[in-house]
RNA sequence: GGGUCGUUAGCUCAGUUGGCUAGAGCGUCUCGUUUACACCGAGAAAGUCGGGGGUUCGAGUCCCUCACGACCCACCA
């Protein structure tokens, strides 16, 4: 298997032949390996035949112990209908950073991945095409329905699919779970039943937030507010005069004739079926019990008392209407009121609105009452306000609440335990601050409505019986649409269930673990990595959900991303037409500087730029790697054993473990983009920049291997395929990188890595001052009684490229800050040129001593300042003095 | 009406429990065709860390306050 893999990749010489690294030509080649070789597949950890071993020479292959702890990620399921977007990018991206690396550290790794039927949205685009056929839903069944969207995204899957292979997602394919799949019905079904059992799902006539476009209900969570200019009517209320109306007030004052209420939809006047007030204002208080004679459709309705109603507002007088108002349909429910639905779930008016209005759309009707008020003398007063108008989310018409009956989930048990195991810190936050508003929404969160009116879903497996609306039945048998069960007829509820009702059930339907399947030991996941804007609609559902259903909570960890806006700071719009597709960023700079860049420069929660710049330092890098490794493949000689004896060998295998040790934390703080920034300035900037160039004056081919298996092996989960191309390219090393383990860095000796940290400072201070350099000269150093510089003359010489290094009397311009004795060899005309650039270093270093000396005669800061800090303090100002004498001594007596 | 987050170099962003000289990428400037890499190398310029106040020996970091920006929740008739 690997052999036959390997040589797909190895067809093409890569190595030999280009300087820049072309990843077009490699990453589907890539990908294939992988899948093929099934390093990404569950439980191939779990027994010791699954791994090939790795032939790399390994100091201590005995020091190897890899954990099997499960490592368990799902992913947040894409639209199967759809094509990734660039929060798909971002979420890939960090979540196969941890797999792989998780996988890269012995743990028994899983990734897996989901197609997410996307109800309500797949639904949208369906009944549009239909549109664009001159059909509609209601020319076919539900079942129909149902069957052609299944053909519909059938055919599209297959791209959602590709996509994640190509930003690199190494998910175990085995295991993709589509979210109307059977075992997912089968596990929503058990759910659901079990919650119907408990009472924790019951069938209510509330009032529910209704699309009268896409004739389905919503959750109120998917309900959009938008603040909007409209009009406000001040509508006079006849008060009723009959014979049991009494003539004046009980404190003796006259009746008045009339009651104003303002009201921002008139429409919604004929389903009145009172007025309220509040009982403590003087103004209506004595008219409590009396009645009013409703305009247009001649009904009494009474005039009642309620602190609902604000007296400062408006008129101090609501009209009540029960079947179109969520407040009003509860003051309704605590008076006893009638609840009339004028308003149909088409959006025209009901017959109840009386034979004038039935019939007409809802915004006719508004004009045809105001106009009847208005020749009625009724209509008072109309004025401008601004107020909150809610909208469908997804074609923005208004949502009218109305009276349904549907399938509630009664969430206050529910949610009390999710806030006990939030509050019990059983899941960490990431943000931190997320856990507390979560915690917040649950004791907010009103009763959860899951019906939706559309075709495209899971039917929802209730059963009404014929003769006996009350009767409803759980059965699974959902194919059919009636049941005959002891002579009775049962028929099917045709709604399906919320989307979110079996995402919610996610982590536990895709590990399937109440059924105890092969995936089971991955439950609770080790992190639910998503963003924030589905915090509410998923993350407390899959919380409130997994504990019901299992027992535990569904994820140990949760990292929130946030959304990632257009390279100036603006949300991805495709109005705005700023919207950045990820595949084509992957198709011009490779899926690794798009992984690279979208996950540096970010930050947990927080909405940040995609800043191209990140995705070229991005490329920049993979290209980087690809030049080491051809370097290093092209360095001749024999591949001996695996020693240590420069300082610049000691010091690249001290910085390469602590950048080790240091990724290790920054990766369990999902701290990403600061591990991009380590791994990127460890390869660049220390062992490109300082050791490979060292290298060259003291070749150590065994070293430079084992340098860069260990640069691949760190830099593997940010940039898979570069990474695994180079590694297949080497003609030393076996196997899959995905597939590698992490083990501990061989010894380095402490000192002699320090020694180079001196070499460091002594070059640096060479190029500064040639860079300062009045002539552009270049001068050799000379150096004294020194057995540093004297042991490691090639290695400085050629890093400061210096044309010589010799031994002698220091002449010249005196390296003062690396305190080493030498001199670069300049003659005493140049070097009094060069002295006003040294007054100003001079300078420098007056004022830095002055600072410290400031600061340590400072009795408070001697007396509570930790004493290793005032130690630290003592020894830089001894150093500052010390290159403030050897600086003084370069500067002419004159100067 | 409540709540959260942000404001750090020209741009996009890091900066964990307060520690002294605030970092990165890209961009800018100078020099360099040194055979891994010009998607390169060496060097440099650039920040009163949004304003004000406070706590502290010491504040980008903690507290108060103001300004601006983004987002979330909420039924205001």
């Amino acid at each position: 298997m690997f052999d036959d893999g390997r040589k797909l990749v190895l067809q093409y010489p890569y190595m030999s032949l280009d300087k820049v690294y072309d990843p077009q030509i490699i990453e589907a080649d890539i990908y294939a390996l992988w899948e093929s070789a099934g390093v990404f597949d569950a439980n191939s950890r779990g027994s010791s035949e699954a791994r090939p071993k790795a032939r790399l020479r390994r100091p201590s292959d005995e020091g190897v112990s890899p954990s099997y702890a499960p490592y368990s990620i799902v992913m947040p399921p894409p639209n199967a209908n759809g094509n990734l977007h660039i929060g798909h990018g971002l979420t890939v991206a960090l979540e196969d950073i941890l797999t792989r690396y998780h996988r890269s550290r012995g743990r028994d790794t899983v990734y897996i991945p989901g197609a997410d039927h996307a109800g309500f949205e797949t639904w949208v685009v369906y009944e549009k095409s239909l549109e664009g056929i001159g059909k509609s839903r209601f020319d076919y069944t539900r079942d129909e329905l149902y069957a052609q969207v299944w053909d519909f995204v059938a055919k599209q899957r297959g791209n959602m699919e590709i996509q994640l292979r190509a930003l690199g997602a190494s998910c175990d394919w085995k295991h993709l779970t589509f979210t109307l799949d059977q075992n997912v019905v089968r596990t929503v079904y058990k759910t659901f039943q079990q919650m119907f059992e408990d009472g924790l799902v019951y069938r209510g006539e509330k009032i529910v937030n209704y699309c009268t476009k896409h004739q389905t209900s919503f959750a109120d969570i998917e309900v959009v507010y938008r603040e909007e200019a409209a009009k406000m009517w001040d509508i006079a209320y006849p008060l009723l005069a009959d014979d049991t109306t009494p003539e004046t007030l009980p404190d003796g004052s006259p009746l008045p004739k009339e009651i104003i209420i303002s009201t921002t939809r008139p429409e919604t006047l004929l389903g009145d079926t009172a007025v309220a007030v509040n009982s403590k204002d003087g103004r209506y208080s004595q008219l409590v019990g009396l009645a009013i004679n409703l305009p247009l459709m001649d009904r009494d309705i009474p005039i009642i008392a309620d602190d609902y109603v604000d007296p400062l507002f408006g008129t101090g007088a609501v009209k009540i209407t029960p079947a179109h108002d969520p407040n009003d349909a509860e003051i309704g429910l605590r008076h006893s009121l009638d609840a009339i639905q004028v308003i149909g779930t088409d959006g025209h008016m009901t017959d109840l609105a009386g034979p004038d209005f039935a019939g007409l759309p809802y915004m006719e009707a508004r004009d045809k009452v105001l106009q009847a008020l208005e020749n009625q003398g009724l209509l008072r007063g109309e004025r401008d306000i601004t107020h909150k108008v809610p909208h469908c989310y997804k074609c923005d018409a208004v949502i009218q609440p109305l009276l349904k009956e549907q399938w509630f989930v009664q969430v206050a048990p529910l949610a009390k335990r999710a806030v006990e195991a939030l509050e019990q810190g059983e899941v960490k936050f990431f943000p931190a601050q997320k856990k507390d508003e979560l915690i917040n929404y649950y004791k907010h969160l009103r009763d959860w409505n899951i019906s939706r009116q559309i075709p495209w879903g899971i039917p929802i497996p209730m059963f009404q019986n014929e003769a006996d609306p009350e009767d409803w039945i759980f059965d699974n048998r959902v194919g059919e649409t009636e049941l005959k069960i002891d002579g009775k007829t049962y028929v099917r509820d045709e709604d399906t269930f919320d989307t979110w009702f079996s995402s919610g059930q996610w982590p536990f339907v895709t590990t399937d673990v109440l059924e105890q399947g092969d995936l089971a030991k991955y439950y609770p996941l080790s992190v639910m990595e998503t963003g924030v804007d589905i915090l509410y609609p998923w993350i407390s559902r899959m919380l409130m959900l997994g504990l019901y259903a299992t027992d535990q909570v569904p994820f140990k960890e949760v990292y929130l991303h946030g959304m990632v806006l257009d390279p100036h700071g603006k949300k991805m719009s495709k109005s705005k037409g700023n919207v950045i597709n990820p595949l084509d960023v992957v198709a011009e700079f490779g899926s690794d500087a798009f992984r690279f860049g979208i996950v540096s420069a970010r930050s947990a929660g927080q909405p940040q730029a995609f800043s191209l710049d990140k995705v070229i330092a991005g490329r920049n890098l993979c290209n980087k790697l690809w030049n080491l490794a051809r370097y290093v493949s092209s360095t001749a000689g024999e591949n001996g054993e695996l020693t240590l004896t420069h300082p610049h060998e000691h010091w690249v295998i001290g910085r390469l473990t602590d950048a080790d040790k240091k990724l290790e934390s920054l990766i369990a703080d999902y701290r990403f983009a600061e591990a991009a920034e380590l791994v990127y300035g460890t390869i660049w900037n220390e062992v490109a920049d300082w050791f490979i160039e060292a290298s060259k004056a003291a070749p150590n081919p065994a070293l430079l291997r084992y340098v860069l298996g260990r640069v691949l092996e760190m830099s593997h989960p940010f940039l898979p395929f570069v990474t695994e191309a180079i590694w297949q390219s080497l003609p030393w090393t076996d196997a899959l990188l995905a597939d590698e383990l992490h083990e501990e860095y061989i010894t380095y000796d402490i000192e002699k890595a320090q020694d180079f940290k001196k070499i460091q400072k002594l070059v640096t201070e060479i190029r500064f001052v040639q860079a300062d350099l009045p002539d552009q000269g270049d001068y050799g150093l000379i150096y004294g009684a020194d057995d540093l510089i004297a042991a490691n003359v090639e290695v400085i010489q050629k890093l400061a490229k210096l044309p010589k290094v010799e031994q002698g009397d220091p002449t010249g311009i005196r390296l003062a800050n690396s305190g080493r004795k030498a001199c670069l060899n300049v003659p005493a005309k140049i070097v009094e040129k060069y002295a006003e650039n040294i007054i100003e270093r001079i300078k420098t270093t007056e004022a830095e001593i002055t600072h410290l000396e400031a600061r340590l005669s400072n009795q408070s800061y001697l007396s509570k300042a930790p004493e290793s800090l005032v130690e630290e303090s003592r020894a830089i100002l001894k150093l500052k003095q010390d290159i403030l004498s050897r600086l003084a001594r370069q500067v002419p007596e004159n100067g």
